[in-house]
DNA sequence: GCTTCATTTCGACATATATCGAAATAACTC
DNA sequence: GAGTTATTTCGATATATGTCGAAATGAAGC
């Protein structure tokens, strides 16, 4: 596996990305969205969906979305959520692998540095 | 496929490990311990590779230890921390995959997005 | 333009997290 | 047991997050 350097704002991505998945409920909303797929759903189902209030969903929404792991798109009068871009959770899926399973693999890593 | 259902307690330590990587000076030291490999760093080594303060540095060790990322082992004096159980973040990352690429593999519905 | 519906912003508050330095604990040496 | 080293706990403080309800915004329909 190349050994790529990781770079600060990688890391500030992903620790983003990982903070945006470090909430139950952004994690039951990310997984009512999953399970809606491609067509999404709007702000309004998610809050019955789920149960979390309008505003506070509104803010889970946010990190969600800016984090990159939600899409949101105006249809009508409602806002519809997608659950997104797979390349960005494939790749963050890769860096926990990459990044937390180097030792399940023979790495030839000299020392430290970086 | 293997729809499960994925209870309340999947979700808490999804999240509480989610959110242990949320940060970008966890996710160093978390790098600094894969780099290291089995044989681990102790508190003080990792304090100096990351420019963490002991008792920052502690705080942090135990979000990741309670999460079950790394895993803590006294040898002398030292405190020698080590990333953990790749099962964990196997299955975290499988988690990843799993609750948002369920759309990502064209079962039978094949709708497209964007 | 007013009304209705859907979502966001705002103001407020409670709780959690991050951070530090100093003091306390634990382990080893003598 | 005193001294040294490594880590944790404690106390303090700053910032961030989660949460709500009410008011504001945006979109559609009359």
């Amino acid at each position: 596996m190349e050994n790529k350097p990781l770079n600060i704002a990688d890391l500030t991505i992903a620790a983003a990305q990982f903070a945006a998945l470090g909430s139950e409920q952004r994690l039951a909303v990310l997984r009512c969205l999953v399970r809606a797929g491609p067509a999404g759903l709007s702000i309004g189902m998610l809050g019955e969906r789920t149960g979390i209030t309008g505003s506070t969903l509104t803010h889970h929404m946010k990190i969600l979305t800016s984090a990159g792991l939600v899409a949101q798109q105006r249809q009508g009068r409602s806002i519809i959520c997608a659950a997104v871009a797979f390349d960005d959770v494939q790749r963050l899926s890769a860096f926990l692998l990459n990044e937390c399973c180097a030792d399940a693999q023979p790495e030839k890593d000299g020392g430290p540095h970086g």
